[in-house]
DNA sequence: CGTTTCGTTGATATTAATCAACGAGCGTGG
DNA sequence: CCACGCTCGTTGATTAATATCAACGAAACG
């Protein structure tokens, strides 16, 4: 397994800001009504703005490790992260993919479960986790949406079992695609072109499989006309016969 | 794929009740502590003693089926169910195994994501779902409960995720001996002889092997002196080596 | 412009699935 | 009460799917 990259001080503050310059508060924020900010009301962002770091980070930085103390809980404004795993002898399984209005934290757990890491140039918004404990408390709409927004992942979660319990190489990468598509789709128009920013080895340790077994698998698809694979992304010619090999 | 044994009718009186004669009410269920009901004050759990039903239900009964609309959420109080979902083809991903103190319903969703069957004889507390979210709104350290029983939910599925995704049948099979012991645990003393009152191909379906290899596991297990199979159990003869095993 | 990373493709190995047979236990009905 | 037929679990033989090993070209990078 290589490296994993510049694990994030706590204290580094030089150039963290300067990345992200434009978002001055959260009331102006475009990623708030994808985000758990729309069960907050006017008022209350403003008191979130007092609460809420805005970060963002390049490339393959290390937002937290498994097994480290949860300071913070995150939300995704821009960029894709990597959530993952590891075995003791370096087999990685990734988790899920965060995107803009993803939250980091559903859980609310005292200590990460997983490792996340930043795919690509990526901005956050950082909440001291103890904080939003004491706001949850307080409002009981925003406990409501976290709560939804668990029932989500559960069901999220479900689906991966099935497909990597049951599912062969071609109904995943088939899956993977309509899924990360639709999960696209809530943040920007639908297209049947689904840029991904993520590499093969990722989709593979997503899906359970080899990246040789993704790339050959995603050669087939094209061969058969139902994707044509175009620079950082994937174009998908038949949605139809795409789903219904998606779903077994 | 075989039949799925009796659907339960929502007017199905008859019987119903006989199986049960014992328990009486909230205050004085055993399994209490265990659930979502410990969350509950004495004066609350007189009101919810109005609202919930209890059952109990023969091997194979459905509970309620994938897709169906979601009428009720249940507290399990006796027995073993099993969650699971079917492919178009009759493929079984099995999600989870619910046992005494088990919450059927986290995620509050409008249908089941998934049908759940009794492996063995069980005793449930059956809910109304509308009725329970309104108790939610009312009672935010019921709510609270509930979202703590959502993120164990999370990180469990994140467990299967990884089981299923990077570990091979030998892992699979002692991580399930061993996870299933730690959650019988839980209900009562802590022992290195596990029930197992699932099939085969329960355990089959539940780590996306076939009932072939978890057999052929367990003997190879069994060879190594790890285990011994006993009669509906499995006994753990070398704890360490076996979570060794387990973790990767 | 070399060097590294990434994705692809081919050849081979390995794991688990499939196909098949059999014995034990269990319930049912003669 | 025993015999029959089922279901269940086990084991063996073979196949199929995916992993592993290896080579290569293209793009990205310093």
């Amino acid at each position: 397994m290589k490296s994993m990259g510049p694990i994030l001080q706590d204290n580094a503050k030089p150039g963290e800001r300067d990345h992200a310059p434009h978002i001055a508060n959260c009331s102006t924020c475009t990623t708030r009504h994808l985000s758990i900010c729309a069960a907050l009301g006017h008022e209350e962002l403003l008191t979130f703005d007092h609460v809420v770091q805005h970060r963002s980070f390049p490339a393959k930085t290390v937002l937290f490790e498994q097994g480290a103390k949860a300071d913070f809980v995150f939300s995704v404004s821009e960029g894709t992260i990597r959530l993952f795993r590891l075995l003791p002898d370096g087999r990685r399984q990734i988790i899920g993919f965060a995107i803009k209005g993803d939250f980091l934290g559903v859980a609310m757990d005292e200590v990460h479960e997983y490792t996340a890491e930043a795919v690509d140039y990526i901005r956050v918004c950082r909440i001291p986790r103890a904080g939003f404990a004491v706001m949850l408390d307080e409002k009981p709409h925003l406990m409501k949406k976290l709560h939804q927004l668990a029932g989500r992942e559960i069901h999220n979660s479900q689906d991966q079992i099935v497909l990597l319990g049951r599912k062969n190489a071609e109904e995943r990468v088939a899956a993977f695609l309509l899924s990360f598509r639709e999960r696209l789709a809530r943040i920007a128009t639908k297209s049947v072109t689904i840029p991904l920013p993520m590499s093969r080895q990722d989709i593979a340790d997503y899906l359970g499989l080899t990246i040789e077994t993704v790339s050959r698998t995603i050669s087939k698809l094209a061969r058969e006309k139902l994707i044509v694979v175009v620079p950082d992304g994937i174009r998908i010619l038949d949605v139809d016969h795409l789903m219904a090999l998606a779903d077994g």
